[in-house]
DNA sequence: GCCGTTTTCGGCCCGACTGTTTTCAGTCG
């Protein structure tokens, strides 16, 4: 929380400072400065302790002196002050796309807006063309961003986003003209929420795509269409950007539009370095481009590095230890050998354990958990001991006939003190024991930490469910004193869920991490409630990918016989 | 404001699209 407060007022910091018409690489300082503590896994009270704050990346003298001030008073006077020199809503202005600092300011100076209803009401009654080189067409962009603004400009999830992305690659993919095509951006680095998405075609008909691509149907409005770039947004009110290059430079463009940006810029210095110059047209070494037809390994190679996977482009650390040939050996899809939280229609589930168990089969898994809800979970239809009986009955069945190995579980409900709702005994008898929170999200830090780390305490409890409580869109993390909460993990030999549902997404990629380096099990589930869901566990690996974890770091990549012994 | 196998001073990524500018500023990614 602290990280996100601060990384917060350095971003406004650069905005006010963009409004004033500072230094642009002053200004620059700044935003990389949040981007920079937003990729901290640790809390920054403990670095601060330690005198460890000029070691984080863009965070030097002056800075490193207003975190402390922050974490010593809550405030930071300079920024304060700073704060004072512009109207409250100004900064609002520059959440619409198309107004930037310049616009703010203009629009301030001169007609002392400043905040989006009132300029709503300019641009509508006409009174913007009072500006200097203001015609209708601005007026028109500023109503289209704003109307943009209001539908939710904000992230969608992972999800949402990767359905939408496969829609429009799929249309664009029979194109005849287009050679190649891929989706980029933060959709490839799969980020838990994306804002746009990126699609890159390699094709010699550039203007023929463009041309075909704003008229597809999904497609409501067109915010921008040129020769190698347009812009538009759906139906859905999502905004598919697209890039047309020629096949040669298809790799360079690849990395340039995945990013992240930070990524990039940091690539680009290490060219610079080098006498060369990158750009998403290739790599250039005296105005010849050396790169042409490269792909993105390639383009590494040039700068001296190793293929760097695309949930790791975030400048956390992969470029230093791509240039020690230190990267991580990341997870992969292929070698989850099971699922250990799915639900049946013994609680919620939409499906029988049998067809569950059916498609899981299919999907190679080794075994499965159905860890339906437990007794107090009424909502959920959870399982009386009657239900339990009668669950563990049927699952001895399946398993003489079905290949698979199915687990007798359950995801215990933890009260308002960590305490579960089913007995020592019946826990006993389960083969694993999810516990987890669905209720009292607004308790104390002091008493959510409690509660999980009673959790861990307790010898029948296998791991811990989406641990965090956040819910996208839904709700925010409960806080969590994650030091104390991951040693009692790593202590207890709890494994931790990175849940796979893409509107959690819990533990997310940077408490993952965290855990890990905390000697914590981790576990990659899916939480499954219908068949289809079983697939999400992509987004869950990819979450796992992003916290540079490896196979050995993710226990249900172990055999059932693994599995077993390492499990409390 | 940060940062250092060219530097503790003087650099700081690079290019597309828009609008109305007749050569470029603003915005975005």
């Amino acid at each position: 929380m602290l990280n996100k407060q601060i990384a917060e007022i350095f971003r406004k910091t650069a905005q006010i400072l963009e409004i004033k018409g500072d230094n642009p690489f002053k200004i620059r300082a700044y935003q990389r400065a949040a981007d920079s503590l937003e990729n901290v896994n640790e809390d920054l009270e403990d670095i601060e302790r330690q005198g460890r704050l000029c070691q984080i990346p863009g965070i030097g003298h002056d800075l490193a002196q207003m975190i402390s001030e922050f974490i010593g008073y809550g405030a930071i006077k300079s920024y304060d002050e700073l704060k004072q020199t512009i109207p409250e809503g100004l900064l609002e202005l520059l959440s619409i796309p198309g107004v930037g600092p310049k616009t703010a300011k203009l629009l301030y100076d001169q007609l002392k807006i400043s905040d989006i209803q009132t300029l709503e009401k300019y641009a509508k009654e006409g009174r913007l063309q009072a500006l200097p080189g203001f015609k209708v067409k601005h007026e028109e962009n500023i109503l289209r961003g704003i109307e943009l603004v209001k539908k939710g400009m904000e992230r969608m999830d992972l999800g949402t986003a990767y359905r939408s992305a496969q829609k429009f690659v799929g249309i664009l993919n029979k194109h005849p003209a287009v050679k190649r095509i891929e989706a980029g951006g933060s959709l490839r680095r799969m980020k838990e929420t994306v804002r746009d998405i990126d699609i890159l075609v390699a094709s010699n008909k550039p203007r023929e795509i463009m041309d075909d691509f704003v008229k597809i149907k999904e497609v409501k409005s067109v915010l921008g269409q040129g020769p190698t770039k347009s812009s538009v947004v759906t139906k859905e009110g999502v905004q598919v950007d697209l890039r047309v290059v020629d096949e040669k430079s298809f790799g360079s463009a690849l990395m340039y539009f995945t990013g992240s940006k930070a990524h990039n810029i940091r690539l680009r210095q290490v060219a610079i370095k080098k006498g060369l110059k990158l750009s998403e047209y290739g790599v250039f070494k005296k105005e010849k481009n050396i790169a042409a037809g490269f792909s993105e390994k390639e383009i590494y190679r040039l700068l001296g590095m190793p293929y760097i996977e695309p949930e790791l482009r975030e400048d956390s650390g992969e470029i230093e230890a791509a240039a020690k040939q230190k990267l991580p050996d990341l997870i992969k899809l292929e070698d989850i050998k099971g699922d250990l939280h799915m639900h049946s229609t013994y609680s919620d589930g939409n499906y029988s354990m049998e067809d569950m168990a059916l498609a899981a089969e299919k999907k190679g898994y080794e075994y499965i958990a159905f860890t339906d809800h437990s007794i107090s979970l009424k909502v959920a239809n959870g399982l009386d001991l009657h239900a339990l009986a009668k669950k563990r009955a049927e699952i001895e069945k399946l398993n003489k006939e079905l290949k698979i190995k199915i687990l007798f579980g359950t995801e215990v409900e933890l009260d308002a003190d960590g305490k579960t709702d089913y007995s020592d005994k019946v826990l006993s008898e389960f083969d694993i024991v999810i516990g987890a929170i669905h209720s009292g999200f607004r308790q104390s830090k002091q008493r959510v930490t409690k509660r999980l780390i009673k959790a861990c305490l307790n010898r029948h409890i296998d791991m811990i469910a989406h641990p965090t409580g956040r819910l996208w869109t839904v709700r925010e993390a409960y806080e969590v004193d994650f030091t104390a909460f991951f040693k009692a993990a790593g202590d207890t030999g709890t494994f931790l869920e990175i849940s796979s549902f893409p509107t959690r997404l819990d533990l997310n990629d940077v408490n993952a991490r965290r855990a890990k380096e905390a000697g914590v099990g981790l576990a990659i589930s899916t939480d499954s409630h219908h068949i289809e869901q079983l697939d999400y566990v992509k987004f869950g690996v990819a979450t796992a990918r992003r916290a540079w974890l490896t196979k050995k770091d993710v226990v249900n990549t172990l055999s059932l016989k693994e599995l077993m012994k390492v499990k409390k």
